[in-house]
Parts: C-alpha cells; structure tokens; sequence
DNA sequence: AAATGAAATGTTATATTATAACATTCTAAA
DNA sequence: TTTAGAATGTTATAATATAACATTTCATTT
C-alpha cells in the first residue's frame, strides 16, 4: 500500500473514499481515546466530499447549510477548531499554497504530506514520500540542517486535464 | 555554482550579500528592459536585508521608516505590487507556509526554488532543486502528473541552532 | 444521582494577509 | 510635446486566521 493512490484524477466510486475515511477516522480515534465529536465529524465528511483541497470558510459555509432552520450561524473558531484537532492526528492536511485543507489518505501512520496539486480541476493527490524525502533529506544533510516537517506541494496538469482544452488558465 | 549557498546558516559579510544581490538585480533588469524603480529597489534592498524571511507588512513598516517626515505613510498595495515585480522576473520568492518572501540568490537562470527554513531563527537557504526535482518528477510521472511549479519548504533546524539551548520552541 | 474539573464549543471582536477599483503621476517613444 | 502605457497613490474591502472570555458538555468521582 505504499503506491501514490491517485483516484483523485480518475472517475472513481467517491462514496466508498468517504465511508472508508470515515471508519478509519472512527476506529483511529477510539483507539486514542480521542473524541470525534459532532462538529470534528461534520468537517471531517465536509473536506472528505471530494479530493479537492477545500478554504476554511468554504466549509465553513457547508457546514451552515447543514443546520437545521433556526440555529446561527457557526462562526470561524469553530471550524479552525475542528480543522486543528484532525490535524494533530492527522486526519486531514493544510495545503500551504492554497490556503486550505485536504482529507490525509492514510491517516493511521504518522508521515509526511506531499501533494501533486491539479491548477484546472483542483483534484489533489498525496504521494508516498519516499523518494522525495530521501531527497530532501540528502540536500538538508549537505546543509547540515536537521529536518523536522517538509512541506512539498506540486502544482501541475492532471492526467484528464492534460487532455482537455483551455487547460491553461 | 551549483552546490548550496548556506551562508544563511554561518556568519559572513552580509553587506556583501546586499551589494552583490541589488548589482546582480540592478544588471538583469537592465538585459531584459526591466524598470527597477525606487520602491522596488526599496523592497528589493528590505527583503536583502537579511537571510530570514519578511512579511509583506514587515517590508510596509521598513519602508515607512525609511519615508521622509511628512510624507503620507505607504499603503499595503505599493508593497504587494513590488513583490509581484520582483516575483515575476524570479528576484525575490514567496515562502507560502509562512506567508513571507525572501531573496532569490540565483535570479539570472529560472529555477524552481527549495527552501530550508530554520524555525528557530528563521534562517532560509535556498536549494539547488537538482535531486529533489528528480525525485518529485519520478512521484508525477507515476502518476501521470505534468508538473509546472514545486513549492518545497523544508522546516527544521539549522546548525547554529542544533546546539542551541531551548529550540524546541 | 450530584458535584466537579477538564475539554469542547459558543460568541464577540479583532488581527493578519491580500486584492479590487479607480485616480493620478511618471516615462519613454512617436 | 503629445500621448499611451506603465507605475504608483488612494480608498475600501476581501479573505484567512486567532485572541479572549462565556457557556456547555462530558466523563469521572463522590
């Protein structure tokens, strides 16, 4: 399970990625005795409706509409929140470059995020590190520098979108 | 010139960085028609002023300081369009993960530009992006990616700052 | 079941980063 | 010296993110 999973660039069955993040997210949770509240769930599923890399007040907004008639309106801390809990036991990803946030597909072992990023459709996809971070990690060596997070966002043409015309916006 | 300039990370002459950098800036802008006016040799010369990088309202500042009495303070767009002048002819670079922008030390050639950034003193060192390149070309062929940008910021510990008591802030 | 303390959420306000839109000034070339 | 485009000035506001404090919820202890 180490190959790039990259059903973000292909027509793919979404509702099985959502259900499956979900049940990891669940089960990874109870067994940390972490709470996956209403809230933090409601984001999760939220950043989980697609593989795009989606603001905060985009969910934010999302998170709104699902209100039932009557209740205000959610306000920013509580999906900055819920964003900073699924981070710190990485659940979901900040895509630094574009301000904004991404569901982590393999959230049980601790690793690096790097990104290939789609500029036409959005579509994202995380890749296994490896090779990159051995990379990095012979330049950081070089500069005596000690690597502590590495944050790799490539931004580029998906396969589909490479195909398409006015890809070039 | 192709191994990494980690002066950042040492003490050296840094006026010498200035001198060398705004020459450089001053000769590349004359080659292709560049207008390299007073408020973007101002920024220019700001960001320059150290190896750490500068956020675009820390440039504003710095720039309001150096105004003669009684002229009307700069306003946010003066600043944001300099870094776009500079950005786009490759002399200065944005750090997105920390919303900063820093000097280019190789502006003459295009390049894709690879950062690592001390978290404790914020000391940046710009990478030649030879073997990380490759590596993130590897990940995208597999993937069936085109790449056109790599944002890669590296976040860790520079020498100095390894020995260093209390980095672990 | 009631008390309690920590965690989570609600709420208000504001900080930080960045850009839109239009007016004015400057500059290089005709 | 006119003139058109580039650059800058100016005002306002958009977009992203957090500080600070109040209230509620929840698991545990009593």
């Amino acid at each position: 399970m180490t190959a790039t999973d990259t059903r973000a660039f292909h027509q793919h069955d979404h509702g099985h990625c959502i259900d499956e993040a979900l049940t990891t997210a669940r089960q990874l949770c109870k067994d940390n005795g972490l709470r996956l509240t209403p809230v933090r769930e409601q984001v999760f599923t939220i950043v989980w409706q697609s593989h795009k890399p989606l603001g905060a007040y985009a969910i934010l907004d999302k998170l709104t509409n699902q209100q039932a008639e009557g209740q205000r309106r959610m306000a920013p801390p509580t999906v900055y929140r819920a964003l900073e809990f699924l981070q710190n036991h990485g659940l979901v990803h900040r895509i630094a470059s574009l301000n904004a946030y991404i569901g982590c597909c393999s959230p049980a072992r601790a690793h690096q995020s790097h990104f290939l990023i789609c500029r036409c459709c959005d579509g994202t996809v995380e890749v296994p590190p490896s090779n990159i971070s051995q990379a990095i990690a012979d330049s950081a060596q070089q500069a005596g520098f000690q690597v502590e997070g590495e944050c790799v966002e490539i931004i580029g043409l998906c396969p589909n979108c490479q195909s398409k015309q006015g890809n070039r916006s």
